[in-house]
DNA sequence: TTTATAAAGATAGTATTACTATCTCATAGA
DNA sequence: TCTATGAGATAGTAATACTATCTTTATAAA
């Protein structure tokens, strides 16, 4: 029995779907790596078609430009943890387990337990927290969300919303709180390794980072 | 007596202080409004000389390139909140209030109290809750950090920490508390009037954000 | 009053970016 | 064999992100 993990995509974020031949799922796995190098803002296509040996045009004709791309990786991400998150909770009754589990979902290195082909996950975290949320901090969130590119990223945060609820049913800000420790496990990330200053740990301590996301939450919610 | 808020800003920030001219005043005073207008992403120093009928190349004798402004426009902010944050919590003997009110300066709209002249301190708190991340999430932080641009923004996490150990002086991660509540502070405003979903408040409601951090800051320290 | 000199306007030019368009070629299926 | 699809190759354009140079203007020191 072969399994691979395949996330439906909104149609909207592509003019061809990248999952469907080569050259798409090159130009998600190379973007990847070339937005890593070095950063979404000196990324383009054009560098991108390079590194894969094909032309500036041919990307053109998967996503209409890089931002519709950032937006279909990010999704890709947070689709790909809520798979995660479910995966690693099922028959996990205890809410509080549950939290602790996301927590460390959201907040740990990416050991890749599951296979998805093409797409270098550890890469992928790193992107994320460094560029996530260039994804929605634009002029055209709106127009962008009515489309439904974030549902994903919302998905996550209704669905960690639902777990703190169960811990308290009384708690007043499940939502929140969740896109605080979506966020905060990302930015104390980057601010740990880049701005340590802004932090209480050391380089590269992730365990700190969930150490305190915890205290953070549970304190809250009890 | 008249006096004026003046704030002092890292030199290697610019190429000419734009304090000391009237051009450099105004492309301060328009670039935080043609960046709120567009976003800092189609902002451009073609479209600032437009709006202040001046042109490009005069711009680029006062800044080397738009991230360049962007970092002095939040280093001035972070500069001038800690400023507030003095002013308002002089002669404040109890720390929790103290922190109280740090956490209302952060997240509620600015009443343009302290005169600074040409700067329009409410545009300001706006873009700085959409764009205020760009400054740092690049590839060059560290570099950028070398030259100590950050410097206001860890001067005032630094500060807010301080209060956090005066109000509990074994919480274990005042530094990461603090940089917690300054992004949320924001983040929550920029998801309540763009991504409701991701929070529990309706559109423009300050107080529920205030009322949020509270809760969170002093049930983790207590 | 002359003379520096600094600020800023005017103009031009270049490399790169962000696309669009078109044409060809290979191949896989019907 | 026909035909649709994917993708390589090439060309072109408007805008962006600068750099350079020359002139004008305001001010202030000599």
């Amino acid at each position: 029995m072969e399994l691979q993990l395949q996330i439906k995509m909104n149609k909207k974020l592509f003019l061809r779907d990248p999952e469907q031949t080569e050259l798409g799922k090159k130009i998600i796995q190379h973007s990847i790596e070339v937005i890593n190098k070095n950063g979404f803002e000196a990324f383009t296509f054009k560098k991108l078609a390079e590194d894969i040996n094909s032309t500036e045009a041919g990307i053109y004709r998967y996503f209409e430009n890089k931002h519709k791309l950032l937006m279909y990786i990010t999704a890709w991400y947070w689709s790909w943890l809520e798979y995660r998150i479910m995966i690693h909770t099922l028959n996990v009754n205890d809410p509080e387990v549950k939290l602790k589990k996301v927590i460390q979902l959201l907040a740990a290195t990416v050991e890749d337990d599951i296979d998805t082909s093409h797409i270098n996950e550890n890469i992928l975290h790193q992107i994320i927290i460094a560029e996530g949320t260039k994804a929605y901090l634009t002029k055209h969130v709106s127009e962008d969300n009515k489309d439904q590119f974030f549902k994903p990223y919302k998905d996550l945060c209704a669905k960690v919303g639902q777990i703190i609820l169960e811990c308290n049913p009384k708690y007043k800000y499940p939502k929140s709180l969740s896109s605080t420790i979506i966020e905060m496990a990302h930015f104390q990330n980057f601010f740990m390794n880049n701005l340590p200053a802004l932090t209480d740990f050391g380089k590269e301590d992730e365990s700190k980072v969930v150490a305190f996301l915890e205290e953070l939450v549970f304190s809250a919610i009890s």
